[in-house]
DNA sequence: CTATTGCAGATAAACATTATCCACGATAAA
DNA sequence: TTTATCGTGGATAATGTTTATCTGCAATAG
């Protein structure tokens, strides 16, 4: 089992984007540059953020991206299920019917234990990162980290946020 | 995230050996026939449970592979890892420090929350995993799967099990 | 001795992930 | 209106992992 690393880019981009003020937006080049990664593969990720209405995204110079929504209603189950996708990890594939012994169809109709026994499990890990929202991420990094990353941080997100034209959505 | 195929393979396998009598054992043949795999690359999962002591392997004409304990002391967490491995499925790159702003090692000796979050529903995942043994999967199957299904599968294990020189290890 | 079986390693084929690039539309500022 | 910046989407390559096969070897029942 594995995630790819586009999930803690992604966290870590959305974390940063929690720091953001009001309407403002901060490019993805920024963020890439904040944690060492590849501009045009982490743009990727970002779109998939995008798409599942995690982020926001502003066109044109002083564009960039923003939360969609409060850092309290993003959990990171959200996250990872847009970047990695909404299927389960274990996919069932009916092997037990496979055999040289073909029964009917009907011999299979209620479904595998195997199957449901690891899609409990699964549950349980959903659950658990549904749990883990955003913003309790951002406040234990505040309070537990090293002042001088905190610091460093704050720093780096002041001075790349964009504040936008007023206008469009919602404001804060 | 996500499983591979061997997973499933394995957990199928394991059950069914879970219903061959004492201390015969099954070739892997007959299993990858039962479950329409391929032999040689079945090989390879049985091997992984046997290196991590959930199967005994038996060479020799008449040997085979049979359960290294019974059914209730093995759990489909201890499958899963065996197939898969330990590691965990969220791994923290530590991208927190490959910014261009570059702090010293101490700034970091507090571990990333990020990971602490992943790890902790990962950490529920195997505990919901650990609670699935695999008498369960094997009694739910005989009860509540289709009549038909069972008796082909019990036939099969009849036909195919094949019962050793006595010697060895433990008895039932 | 021989046939069957599991084991280890090399290797190939298929697939997924990671990464880069380019043409494009949007837009803020000059 | 022009220009430069930025996100979007698609094409494409580089890399790595999973899946699969094969071969030679050790074990062993008959």
């Amino acid at each position: 089992m594995k995630l790819g690393e586009g999930v803690e880019a992604a966290i870590h981009c959305a974390a940063m984007l929690a720091g953001v003020e009001g309407n403002s937006t901060m490019a993805a080049s920024a963020m890439a540059e904040a944690f060492g990664l590849s501009p045009s593969y982490l743009l990727k990720h970002l779109n998939m953020l995008t798409a599942a209405r995690i982020l926001e995204s502003v066109s044109g110079p002083a564009g960039g991206y923003r939360l969609a929504r409060s850092a309290e209603r993003i959990s990171l189950l959200d996250i990872v299920l847009a970047v990695e996708g909404r299927e389960p990890a274990f996919r069932c594939g009916e092997i037990r019917r496979n055999g040289p012994v073909r029964l009917d169809a009907s011999a299979y109709v209620k479904p595998c234990g195997i199957n449901a026994a690891m899609l409990k499990a699964e549950k349980a890990y959903r659950a658990a990162l549904a749990e883990a929202k955003l913003s309790d991420i951002v406040s234990e990094y505040v309070t537990d980290a090293d002042p001088r990353s905190v610091a460093a941080g704050c720093a780096f997100v002041a001075r790349h946020q964009r504040p936008q034209k007023s206008s469009s959505t919602k404001q804060a």
